[in-house]
DNA sequence: CTAAAATATGTAACCGGTTACATGTGGTAG
DNA sequence: CTACCACATGTAACCGGTTACATATTTTAG
């Protein structure tokens, strides 16, 4: 299995190798006969052309990196797979970067754009306000944001996009409904506070709050810490942290809902803490819906059949995937720009995991 | 931002491009207090080492493929994290390769190990007979196969390597515990029957109904198309193909609970069914367990908190994913040796779907 | 004290393509 | 007939590193 080069081509077919060159690149003048032979040749000692050689001539790729934190997410799922299709078809490669919360992995990561391996980036990032990241983007490298944003570059022509749910919207969809059905108590379970999404995801929580007449609790708030920075420093990663988070989850919320015991309503932000919230409940003994309301976030295709059939706030995930790919693909082809930025809406699904409150 | 290269450095520090490079990879000699100004240079004027270059120089990216059918299915998915992190912790990259069980796909990405793009690979491929398959193998490109086997290469020295569940045992948990509940009738929802799987998948069913007394029925073995090789012809992939997918499952099942009225027991052996199989038992006014037991093939984290709680034969799916990412790299950086095996084994995890025959 | 070994660094070939530029042919408009 | 343009192909520089080899200096061993 020597490998076969374009030069071995070229000889065999007795034409330079620039000629082959523009015959794989279907770019310049080559005559159809000459094209032709070159073709069966290739076919015949099953020529590949060597992608280090054309990345390092082109400057180019044509791969992208997706920093997410985890794939333990339908949302997330459906959006890699809407991604991943998405770039097939125009012809480019993904990257996976699960960072599993690690500050230190999603920084790693996105130096593979600044060092040519990828030719942009679509992220979550965590760190989304951190110095790397804003180099990045001072650096014209394309990058393509998942509900996140970005301060200080507004109209400056960057190569930067971003693709957003409502997230204020979600959470004012979830609690609205709720304060409707008279629940006054709603708690909330949710990741780090420190995420530049809370602000955003709480403010939707207390407009709905306030259009209601209610007053906005601090404590109603319950964070469960996702961030696993110093649990991956020993190098025990996905088996470790998932069930760390897991009874992190149970415990927080255990505790949350017996010191509570006035909250009749729960809105979980964070699918990956779903098993866990639900676990608490049974624990402390109460009953959804009976003696608690849920929703949470995320549809998955098995929410139906829980028991009960849960009522969730859909995001449009698989569309946030094609938009973002397509966008970064624009980005990466096109000139610097001002940013761009997509706006999608989610959806409240009503079923059977709330109950009017008594 | 101009670009920095290794000569910058060079230039920079006052010495050789080939020094920079041997401080770069920490080979060679270099001296202490060279490499210290070296990386001094490196960090203040933000360098990185391009990658098309190395790749180019060294033949290798250490970068490898995982192709997948999907990642809607959770153990894909404990699979694909647990073999990032361990590519990780190595040193190398994943690129992601979900086929959506187009065939074409399929055998797309598997070029690129050819093309020098990617080190090795992982993959469940469907074709995994395919010419296309054998010659990668036979060319000593590196690959690790999951629950699949290859007939033909045994003993020769590949770089080849199978990580197994070992698919008959779990099929054999599955209808042993059914029978053993005193269910005759045991019905299977699986796939396309061609899969090379199937036969190890249904060899346990029978040798459990064998074991039991209990007559192999071909009719009670229903397959759902998954193969979506036309359906991806006219470039709609994904959500068209997971609803396709969904729709086919419910009339399938609908259709064969209808026909078979005395079916008692139903397992389930692809995840991504287990929506539609749940929504046409539903349909046909059947309840689990009073009416029907059920068993699912992978846990998954909502699997207790379903109605009821599903009893599943659990994968060891995170377990399956460190091994073959360790097999991988070991067949990238040794020599070519005779095929390595990893069986591992599946768990009956018992819930409360499941009851008694009458 | 001297030869061998270890350390340190530079030179230049090489990895396998892409592409700007030069060169050459044939057809066509003026 | 000449000038110009489209077509066709080759030459060689270039992408940005890695590394074999040559050379020089310093240690170490005997």
């Amino acid at each position: 299995m020597t490998k076969i080069t374009a030069r071995q081509i070229a000889a065999q077919t007795g034409v330079s190798i620039a000629t082959v060159s523009r015959t794989i690149n279907n770019n310049g003048y080559v005559h159809a006969d000459v094209r032709a032979r070159i073709e069966a040749a290739m076919r015949d000692l099953g020529y590949l052309p060597n992608q280090a050689a054309r990345n390092l001539a082109t400057g180019r790729t044509r791969t992208v990196g997706l920093v997410l934190q985890t794939l333990h997410s339908p949302a997330f799922v459906d959006m890699t797979e809407a991604i991943q299709m998405t770039l097939r078809e125009k012809g480019y490669f993904l990257l996976m970067c699960n960072t599993q919360f690690n500050q230190q992995i999603e920084t790693d990561y996105l130096r593979l754009v600044q060092s040519g391996m990828l030719d942009g980036m679509i992220t979550n990032a965590i760190n989304d306000t951190a110095t790397e990241m804003r180099q990045l983007v001072q650096q014209n490298y394309p990058i393509v944001f998942i509900n996140r944003s970005l301060t200080g570059i507004e109209g400056q022509p960057t190569r930067t996009g971003f693709v957003q749910m409502d997230l204020q919207h979600a959470t004012f969809l979830a609690t609205d409904y709720l304060a409707g059905l008279g629940h006054r108590r709603i708690g909330v379970i949710t990741g780090d506070m420190q995420l530049s999404t809370q602000q955003r995801r709480l403010g939707g929580y207390r407009e709905a709050l306030q259009a209601r007449g209610l007053e906005f609790d601090p404590l109603l708030v319950q964070a469960v810490a996702v961030n696993r920075n110093e649990a991956t420093r020993d190098g025990q990663l996905t088996p470790k942290n998932a069930n760390a988070l897991h009874e992190a989850t149970v415990q927080a919320t255990g505790e949350f809902l017996t010191a509570m015991p006035d909250v009749s309503a729960l809105i979980v932000i964070y699918h990956t803490m779903l098993p866990g919230v639900l676990q608490a409940i049974r624990q402390v003994g109460r009953r959804v819906p009976d003696d608690l309301s849920l929703v949470a976030f995320s549809d998955f295709p098995m929410a139906p059949f829980l028991d009960p059939p849960l009522t969730v706030v859909a995001q449009p995930s698989t569309e946030m995937g094609h938009k973002a790919a397509d966008m970064l693909v624009a980005l990466i082809e096109q000139p610097a720009q001002p940013a761009q930025h997509v706006l999608l809406r989610p959806e409240l699904i009503v079923r059977q995991s709330c109950k009017p409150y008594p």
